[in-house]
DNA sequence: CGCAAAATCTAGCACTGCTAGACATCCGAG
DNA sequence: CTCGGATGTCTAGCAGTGCTAGATTTTGCG
């Protein structure tokens, strides 16, 4: 029993070891430089290892992308204003600045097509935790406004940002004119900068 | 000079059914199935001759893509409605009903990395074109905003509401309010569906 | 027609994700 | 302590990728 156990602790150790050499790789090289041969090379192990704990290299993007929103949680919740402040802005400026900071990891999480289960299936609860904070934030600008769509919609756009803004597809004279104009356009009329 | 001339056209002419070769390839089975060989084989060509019109790979897809921006800019203009209803709204539609029946060459377009110049260098007129006709959209309801940066706002919207429905991961019970909000929450302080 | 030049193809390289089968290591029974 | 089966790991290889050097064919002019 306890042979058994020390095994599995190993096994689950080295299951996350590949995860974080993945995302290392990622974040340092990019995605192109995360294949199979140099990742089993960082860790150290053979490739048919990497077989024998995920069923195939976008098995392991995935649990990089999945422990990615777990992150993006943790970061948005950290951000919540302390009082009075705009939640929405705090939010909106965490998510850039993660999308910002950390292109490859926000990439195998929203950008990269995968199976993770966004629908009716069981979506992973880092998921649910991000996608939580956002509303969250949407809640007190809701007005009537239908709280889960509005959050879609805030969540399309900080999206649309972040993709077109790293593929330099938007100017950067607008950076800070673009995230005041979305947020005003969201808060109920105030169309003033700061809130 | 004639021969010449009938050899620039006849290289012209495969240029373009290249381009087109890859496009519907791309299409039909995403871009995955778009391999130099496959698409050889479809031109009748073979490998090395793509590469004698292209750089690689790479240059084909960007080719497509500027094409594509060019087939999204005349949709566009096409969608300006006759009077009186919303640009706004028309365009957004037009949006992201290009991204829904086209996603492959969206893709190419907008999400796949690639070097087109979009920044200070020399951007394809396809591209003004199409950035254009938003422009031509957010104007009406722009009021004291800056129009540019407004125009980004509204484009990023699109773009993350059309990637993120592509990946599933938004919910279809709010592809119609999402857009209502979104409408609503540009058109300064109109909050009501409609326009 | 003959022949250089231009166009095209064949065959191959180094790389990818992935896996079958050989090899090594481990742990418990005797 | 030793042996044998089970478990774990690795070596070597497959089919496919983007890309290209060099052989081969086609072209159009003198």
């Amino acid at each position: 029993m306890s042979i058994q156990n020390r095994r599995e602790r190993e096994r689950a150790e080295r299951h996350q070891l590949i995860i974080d050499a993945a995302r290392e790789l990622a974040e340092e090289e990019g995605w192109d430089a995360v294949t199979t041969r140099r990742l089993a090379e960082k860790v150290e192990y053979s490739q048919p290892v990497l077989y024998s704990h995920f069923k195939g290299k976008d098995a392991i993007v995935r649990a990089v992308a999945i422990q990615g929103c777990g992150d993006l949680a943790r970061l948005l919740r950290k951000a919540r204003p302390s009082r009075g402040e705009s939640r929405l802005r705090a939010a909106a400026e965490a998510y850039l600045e993660f999308a910002r900071r950390r292109p490859a990891l926000y990439d195998a999480m929203f950008v990269q097509q995968s199976d993770i289960p966004w629908g009716t299936d069981e979506v992973p609860q880092e998921l649910l935790d991000a996608f939580g904070e956002l509303v969250a934030a949407v809640e007190p600008v809701r007005g009537e406004r239908d709280l889960e769509a509005l959050t879609e919609v805030f969540w399309s756009s900080l999206h649309g940002i972040a993709t077109l803004m790293q593929g330099g597809r938007l100017r950067p004279v607008h950076d800070e004119n673009r995230l005041d104009l979305l947020l005003g356009a969201l808060s109920l009329g105030q169309h003033e900068n700061g809130l």
